[in-house]
DNA sequence: CTTTACCTTCCCATGACTGGAACCCCCATA
DNA sequence: TATGGGGGTTCCAGTCATGGGAAGGTAAAG
């Protein structure tokens, strides 16, 4: 399988997965030609990674998992321990962007805006309350 | 003042309002020793900056709220503009996330997190369900 | 005078790609 | 046989908003 074909099935930019290479995530062997010559497994990782990567795991994280998920005598408990301090960064971000949102939603909604200079945003930037 | 008092009272490093420097959104003049002088109004306006930094505006978006901020003649129908737009990216971000995060607090939840091999999370990463 | 605490510029690194240049390779059609 | 198009390859640079650290100049304190 050439790098195009991969890239369609598994859902992935040929650039990303190029790059994945470059970090050690996958290794396909060449053909003669020197194209990139995916096996099925290949395939199969590569999709692991976007469905990870798509759940925001880091691509360290996603190294690890992909560790786990090839080593028959993982503990579920290692899974699980990456798995909830990712959910844990989800939760602190989400928590930080709902406070950004709430004042600027505020501010928003207190603005009128028109073709008038006073605004309550400005104000509220350049005073800090 | 120099940077590093200025720093202190707008509340971010050194390093972060030299970069600002270089980006054009600040112009301290000089003193003999080379070293940044700091009036008040650079002050003010890098506090600006925290704050609109702080709720998650763009650079891009500093640079465009600064110079309304500046105008006496500006309408406030510009100002709310950007906020929207702003606001309207958070509430993506946050969907996206908030997806995320009920995905994986579900996998969390499905596996059992003991010392056996067999894992949901995996299970789900391999797959795609 | 020496130490300590600033300040300066400069370059490199981050994360996870993305874009583009310059080049090679394979196949089909005129 | 030429040529055109659509693959593939490597390598370098850029993104965003900083942060780290080196090498060196300056100021204030003991």
């Amino acid at each position: 399988m050439n790098i195009g074909e991969v890239a369609d099935r598994a859902g992935l930019p040929a650039k990303t997965i190029r790059y994945y290479e470059d970090i050690g995530l996958v290794k396909p062997p060449r053909d003669a030609n020197g194209y990139r010559a995916f096996r099925e497994s290949d395939l199969h990782k590569l999709a692991f990674l976007a469905r990870a990567r798509a759940l925001g795991f880091s691509i360290e994280d996603c190294r690890v998992l992909v560790g786990l998920y090839q080593d028959d005598h993982r503990a579920s408990a290692d899974v699980k321990r990456v798995a909830e301090e990712h959910l844990t960064r989800i939760d602190e971000k989400i928590a930080q962007l709902q406070g950004m949102r709430d004042t600027l939603a505020t501010l928003v909604h207190a603005c009128h805006g028109d073709d008038r200079p006073d605004c309550p945003i400005l104000k509220d930037l350049a005073e800090g309350r």
